[in-house]
DNA sequence: TCTGGGGTCCTAGGACCC
DNA sequence: TCTGGGGTCCTAGGACCC
């Protein structure tokens, strides 16, 4: 049987939940920022009466505010949103057992036979419209069709608030004319480079070469070929599921102003160290592989990373780490503009060493995060993050 | 003084082993 | 005496997503 995909993507999520918590910024322009301080910061969603003023995710919250002076200056609150997801979440879930958070404000679900049940899948599809906007004040776009790739561009061709659906049948002609940056998956670069070859539209890519595209884009050619005729993954990866391992977990901060003194840069990846370590126990997790980065006044990146004989979650350990990589990247000829720790290849944590004292290392860290749980993040801290 | 912060995946090149 | 080629691991960095 043909699959049948629906995709969710909730409009302005994070302005609109902001919106819902607070009617009197109801068709009001908000912009939520990405941290309190308007410094240094992008959006990361507004409105659309902000949007309509030229507002964009991403851009610098100076420039949105320039454009759009009137908008009501919100910094994101994740938990927040995370909250509602979830929530959202299990509403989708008595529609579908086949359902799938695929980011914060997107969600697929596998509909194949559904219409059976709800008569057609537009009435599917707006049944669940209707039920989000009664139990959340929230609108979304929904995309119905084939596989993933093809619902979610679905979704986002009609918002806000809309509903397209797309048979198998229907999709070389909305393809053959849609610009290729249109598709999830090709950016900036991608749609340049793909121009500079004089291909402008998915039904040209569908029709280049696959050994040209293959020779420019290595088995990205082939993925970049497939996609502009509509070919997508179907299988849903449940979120009723245990989740799987992250592969990554790490921290990064710009600072308000560029900082020259190495003893200050140094304070700073101390307590980044200890953010992600905080973040790796929270988890269970423990990480073997350190990542430095380092960002410039011209926002080019340096980065070092290592792979270490043991794992850690213990902040103190990561940071004796990023001194070591930070070894190779002295000395610093620029400014520092932001920096970022990371750790991968995580394992869960295992039990107490059988160590002495890595085990009162474990359990003076145990009795640190008790502490920070009930009374807040930060109440207690190594001296040396007194420095920032 | 426009440009954050959380990630994932892929590729290329060097080192090393057999 | 000279030295190929495949496989794997490690690392740096690019590109993309929300």
């Amino acid at each position: 049987m043909n699959k049948q995909i629906l995709h969710l993507d909730m409009d302005a999520f994070f302005a609109s939940v902001e919106q819902a918590a607070n009617p009197k910024l109801k068709a009001q322009p908000v912009i939520v920022g990405s941290r309190a301080n308007k410094k240094r910061t992008v959006v990361a969603a507004c409105s659309y009466p902000a949007k309509a003023k030229g507002v964009t995710s991403g851009m610098s919250t100076q420039e949105a505010l320039r454009l759009c002076p009137q908008a009501v200056f919100i910094p994101a609150d994740c938990p927040k949103y995370i909250y509602t997801a979830q929530r959202i979440l299990a509403l989708l879930q008595e529609f579908s057992p086949q359902t799938e958070m695929a980011s914060i404000d997107e969600f697929n679900l596998d509909i194949t036979g559904c219409e059976r049940i709800f008569g057609s899948w537009e009435n599917m599809a707006y049944l669940i419209k209707q039920k989000i906007h009664q139990q959340f004040d929230l609108t979304g776009s929904i995309g119905i069709a084939p596989n993933k790739l093809m619902a979610k561009l679905a979704a986002k061709m009609n918002k806000p608030d809309g509903l397209l659906i797309w048979k198998k049948s229907d999709l070389p002609g909305v393809l053959e004319n849609l610009p290729v940056e249109k598709l999830c998956g090709i950016g900036p670069k991608i749609t340049l480079y793909l121009n500079q070859m004089s291909i402008f539209t998915c039904g040209q890519l569908s029709r280049a070469e696959e050994d040209l595209l293959v020779s420019r884009f290595g088995q990205y050619g082939r993925w970049l070929k497939q996609t502009a005729r509509g070919e997508g993954q179907e299988q849903i990866e449940l979120s009723s599921q245990p989740e799987a391992l992250p592969k990554s977990v790490g921290h990064s901060y710009t600072l308000e102003t560029n900082i020259t003194s190495l003893s200050m840069l140094q304070a700073w990846i101390r307590l980044l160290c200890e953010m992600v370590a905080l973040r790796l126990r929270g988890l269970l997790l423990q990480g073997q592989i350190t990542h430095l980065y380092l960002r410039g006044p011209n926002l080019n990146w340096w980065s070092r990373q290592k792979k270490f004989s043991g794992t850690t979650f213990d902040g103190q350990v990561l940071y004796r780490r990023c001194l070591l990589i930070l070894q190779g990247l002295l000395p610093l000829n620029c400014p520092v503009r932001a920096l970022g720790v990371s750790v991968s290849g995580l394992t869960n944590a295992c039990a107490l060493s059988l160590f002495v004292e890595d085990r009162k290392r474990q359990e003076l860290l145990s009795a640190l995060d008790r502490i920070n749980g009930r009374f807040g993040d930060w109440s207690i801290y190594p001296a040396s993050l007194k420095r920032c």
